[in-house]
DNA sequence: ACAAAAGTGTTCGGGTTACACCCATGG
DNA sequence: CCATGGGTGTAACCCGAACACTTTTGT
């Protein structure tokens, strides 16, 4: 063994992952409009989905993976995740927090790898831009196959901490655009959180609690009354979003 | 440059590094009893504390900076924080969480480095037993000089987590031995949220909460009415503990 | 006019807060 | 017996769940 490869061989490779998360029906169809908040309406309920690409190389070479590669020397580990993201699957999310950094000695069968893990959320119009081919596909969240190395763990991990953040925080707004109906940011929750919700009292937990405000207008050409329309004002902290934000809403 | 020089130098280094907290009293006496939560009584209130460790090499030698140290490749990340810890204080914590991973490029002056970081929780009496020194000492947790690189980040975030977390988890039962008094419970909360809470309600919520039990003992020799004695059940999960107990209790 | 979704009002019950009050012990 | 903290009781209050009801549109 030369120097060189001893050098190699002693460093902990360091690598970054992301969990992709975007509504999508049931069925797997790619849903240009939000969901519309129709548990068991004319419409499909929306469910969780990630995009997953196949290895292409030794080891566990033809399994499903999580979008990611190694860290470069000069980028952040944040960076890094979002190169990987852009490259393999042509995303900009629109949330982007650092999940947890997977380190058990025996992950990886090759070499040693750390892997820090990222969990993003994009919305469904972004979602449906990304090219699919034989190796990139979507899976719903929840029923999962057998992926690569310690990725259905991390899954998982990542589908929790996405529940419980839905709950106490306002990130639902990241899988819409910049406006939307009630019923859409309605539809979010129970997608995310599978189970449905009383429509005047989300409206009025939303209203009081100063995440949204009405934007004036509305959306015209459905088949009922007009919903109004709203936009997140920002002034409620993404509590939890990592160590740059790490204050409480006073 | 050699090609071994070279291949050292293309390699990111990974380390880890732990916020210690223990409880003692304001003016910075060891404690030897829990807080007997007497917020403004003859005890001094119990605050936040953390044990920092002198740097004695280069960069930023001579600045206090959080025990830490490379992960070796044979070691897990967890496993690397407690060999840490060890190592420069004798500690083996009660409670030890993944806090954050710590990547920005220039974070440390020298090579590239990045940081997985712990937060744990130790009882007084362990923390009575860390050797002191010129290059180890106990700083309060929300009045500290300037650190090394950018530990000063990583020690309010690991404080906003423990504070937040103390309002929706079990963990005071981690700076405690396995019996306690609801007053010495009750002074964790208060030393920890810095404000003072209602003996009455206290004690019910926690009653309510199934997290404790009475032992059937008392503590006798005290100058009033002999309180009784609690431990912790075990019931109550500790959630976003980490991917492996990633379940919030039924 | 009717269906269906948008939006409002009201009641009910559990949980938290504030505080009055009794209990037990050492001095 | 008194001061002090341990421990119990209780009424006011807040907030979310449940659900009846009104409004507004397209067909």
């Amino acid at each position: 063994m030369s120097n060189s490869d001893a050098a190699r061989a002693a460093s902990i490779g360091l690598a970054v992952s992301t969990v992709i998360f975007a509504l999508r029906d049931a069925d797997g169809a790619p849903r240009a409009t939000p969901p519309s908040a129709g548990g068991q309406g004319t419409d499909a309920p929306a469910t969780v989905w990630l995009p997953l690409v196949r290895r292409i190389r030794e080891p566990q070479c033809g399994r499903w993976a999580l979008p990611g590669g190694m860290v470069e020397l000069d980028e952040s580990l944040e960076g890094a995740a979002r190169r990987n993201l852009a490259e393999t699957t042509e995303l900009q999310p629109t949330y982007l927090e650092q999940l947890y950094a997977f380190g058990d000695v025996n992950r990886s069968p090759d070499r040693r790898l750390v892997s820090v893990v990222y969990w993003a959320l994009v919305r469904p119009d972004e979602a449906a831009q990304v090219t699919l081919g034989e190796n990139v596909q979507w899976f719903p969240a929840d029923d999962l196959p057998e992926l690569a190395f310690d990725h259905n763990l991390i899954v998982d991990y990542a589908l929790w901490r996405l529940r419980t953040k839905m709950e106490y925080s306002a990130i639902a707004h990241a899988f819409l655009g910049d406006e939307f109906t009630l019923a859409e940011l309605r539809g979010v929750y129970e997608a995310v959180l599978q189970k449905p919700l009383d429509p005047a009292n989300f409206r009025r937990q939303m209203e009081s609690s100063g995440a949204i405000e009405a934007t004036g207008g509305v959306v015209t050409g459905g088949r009922h009354r007009p919903p109004k329309l709203y936009r997140y004002t920002g002034d409620v902290q993404l509590v939890d979003a990592g160590p740059l934000t790490p204050r409480i809403p006073a």
